[in-house]
RNA sequence: CGGGGCGUAGCGCAGCCUGGUAGCGCACCAGACUGGGGGUCUGGUGGUCGGAGGUUCGAAUCCUCUCGUCCCGACCA
């Protein structure tokens, strides 16, 4: 490809709204524009490598025995009403009605399409195991669209889709995908970990996500730095750390002016750990919709709402307004747990510890002296915390937790018989009966680890990409204009493409710094230069991005490419 | 949903408070000089000032509404 004939639109000034660094560079580099909210053009370049990121795992999910197909982005209302998300799926869904007044959508993702499919075209036990998978765009009416395409409203995903006899064999499979998974991320050239992962209400076997290490990643992950345990940190346990205080009585101080558990613990001398948080909560969605339910946590400890709305069984909690506190017996500020009207959680690590404080339910006043089995009715015990860096690991017990930041790019999902169930995919078994198949889900957001890879490899000057997913294989670059560089270069640049290479011609009139640059920042790993000075010699200058040329005779740069490359 | 910021040329911005010829840098076009890290000079092209309404002799500027966009918050009692 020529330069000159390229749609290649670099910026030298930043963008204004591109908050992350791989936004900017997509930008700048000339990779993406913005269409509208959450949406983009993929510019020749960005699709250049949106395509070889495809290529690989197209290549690992073939070589793992899936198959792909490609499902309508369209799909009818009907699907998701059988499979029962039509309504708990929300404004996410994007719905419209067709000239025929049909309910439809886009797909955000093609469980209902996939099983409607294979609920028609499966008999025999025969045909199974089955994984079927497809790269397509997406379309997710995302609350918050940001970052480029780390948070896209439409982006393109890897969706692989797997139906079994039983769940020994959904195992297996699920085990191959999250190899295949690391396969692919390795291959990559990603620094990346896999992490055990909520599977919400949803329920089945397990479910890991694969996160990209970066910063500027939306999830924190918490691992061990001793073992292999590695959690989400909405799924993330520790190991349980029990503070005791000195046994008492229960007895009611005067703490005018005093809410925060900080401000308690300087106040009555204690430790922030036995300080009792007690948080009143409001569930959202499930069958106990509404309600409120009080949490007790260490005061140095915070609540992971994603672990309570799963132990309360419903979709999500919120914190209560300030009205609801009378209603549940509390008052905001000195709410403790004990008399309260409401059920009382508590997180684990509190359970037999004693001298403890705790809010007194009225106003200005705390409770010194507490346990809460003994003066208090708890409804539960439960893991309900935030794992904290440093925490004890609770797999090994030898390492300490540590925590970081990922963007999810990947997740594996055992999902069972929740889809196939209401969606009939059945079989005949050996046996001649009708079976459920149960089924997997695995999905790779593909144009999010194009801006994941980005926010991993890059500098000052631009993209540094992995050789192998870089928009083109190696630049050549021209400097000068006069007739004989122009044709040595020409000839140059044909024999390459001969040669079965796929370079990026720079032929523009521009000057050397100008050239320089614009190789870096879009990320061309090799380079060619070719000018007057070398071409005297005989000699072009080849070079790894950023790094110092060496000159080659013209004769041998064939070779020198086909070792260096190769390589 | 709530709070805030911003919409002026492709990009980055000034002008607005205090109403009176729409500007600057980069990019782009033409020419000249240059020619190994975003060069210099000369001359140009390009803007419904997000949109609608209002106030006014006159609105980018003041007022109202609206749309878009970005960020923050999702209350740790």
């Amino acid at each position: 490809m020529q330069y000159s004939r390229l749609l290649v639109p670099t910026m030298r000034n930043m963008p204004a709204d591109a908050e992350v660094v791989s936004h900017q560079l997509l930008l700048r580099a000339g990779y993406i524009r913005r269409v509208t909210s959450g949406v983009y053009d993929y510019l020749p370049l960005g699709l250049r490598v949106l395509r070889k990121i495809e290529a690989i795992i197209r290549e690992e999910m073939n070589r793992a025995g899936a198959q792909e197909l490609l499902m309508p982005m369209v799909q009818p209302a009907d699907l998701w009403e059988k499979s029962g998300r039509l309504h708990k799926y929300g404004p996410e869904l994007c719905r419209f009605k067709d000239r025929h007044e049909h309910e439809s959508c886009l797909g955000p993702t093609h469980e209902e399409v996939i099983c409607d499919l294979v609920a028609r075209e499966l008999r025999s036990y025969k045909q199974l195991p089955m994984n079927l998978y497809q790269i397509q765009g997406k379309f997710r009416d995302e609350i918050r669209p940001r970052f480029g395409l780390m948070r896209g409203r439409e982006f393109v995903m890897k969706d692989a889709y797997s139906f079994h006899v039983d769940d020994a064999c959904l195992q297996r499979e699920y085990d191959r995908m999250f190899a295949t998974y690391q396969r692919i991320f390795t291959r990559l050239g990603l620094e990346f970990r896999a992490v055990e992962a909520d599977n919400g209400s949803i329920g089945g076997a397990s479910s890991h996500e694969f996160h990209v290490l970066a910063d500027s990643g939306e999830d924190l992950i918490a691992h061990c730095s001793h073992c292999d345990y590695a959690a989400n940190i909405e799924k993330a346990v520790a190991a349980v750390e029990t503070v005791t205080g000195q046994a008492a009585d229960k007895t009611v101080l005067a703490t005018p002016n005093t809410t925060a558990a900080e401000d308690v613990a300087d106040l009555l001398g204690v430790p922030l750990a036995l300080v009792v948080k007690t948080m009143l909560y409001r569930q959202q969605g499930g069958d106990n919709d509404g309600q409120l339910v009080a949490v007790c946590v260490r005061g140095d400890d915070e609540v992971q709402e994603m672990k309570l709305a799963r132990l309360l069984g419903t979709d999500a909690v919120e914190l209560a307004a300030d009205d609801d506190f009378a209603s549940a017996g509390g008052v905001k500020g000195y709410i403790g747990p004990c008399g309260l009207s409401v059920a009382v959680y508590a997180d684990q690590s509190l359970q037999g510890a004693s001298g403890l404080v705790v809010g007194a339910n009225r106003p200005d006043a705390h409770c010194t002296g507490v346990s809460l089995e003994r003066d208090a009715d708890i409804h539960q015990w439960a893991d309900i915390r935030a794992v904290r860096d440093g925490d004890g690991c609770q797999r090994c017990h030898e390492g300490t937790m540590v925590l970081r930041r990922g963007i999810e790019t990947g997740h594996v999902f055992a999902l069972g018989r929740c889809y196939s169930e209401p969606m009939g995919v059945c079989f005949q078994d050996a046996n001649g009966k009708r079976a459920v198949a149960t089924m997997g889900c695995y999905g790779i957001g593909v144009s999010r680890l194009m801006a994941a890879i980005i926010e991993q490899r890059h500098d000052e000057h631009g993209i540094d990409w992995p050789s192998h997913l870089a928009p083109f294989q190696l630049s050549l670059i021209t400097l000068g204009n006069k007739a004989p560089v122009m044709e040595a270069s020409a000839k140059l640049y044909r024999a390459l493409q001969d040669a079965g290479y796929d370079v990026l011609w720079d032929e523009r009139r521009e000057r050397p710094g100008v050239k320089f640059r614009d190789h870096e920042l879009i990320g061309m790993p090799w380079q060619i230069v070719l000018s007057e000075r070398s071409l005297e010699r005989g000699e072009v200058e080849f070079s790894a991005r950023r790094a110092a040329r060496n000159p080659v005779a013209i004769d041998g740069i064939m070779s020198h490419l086909a070792v260096t490359l190769e390589g």
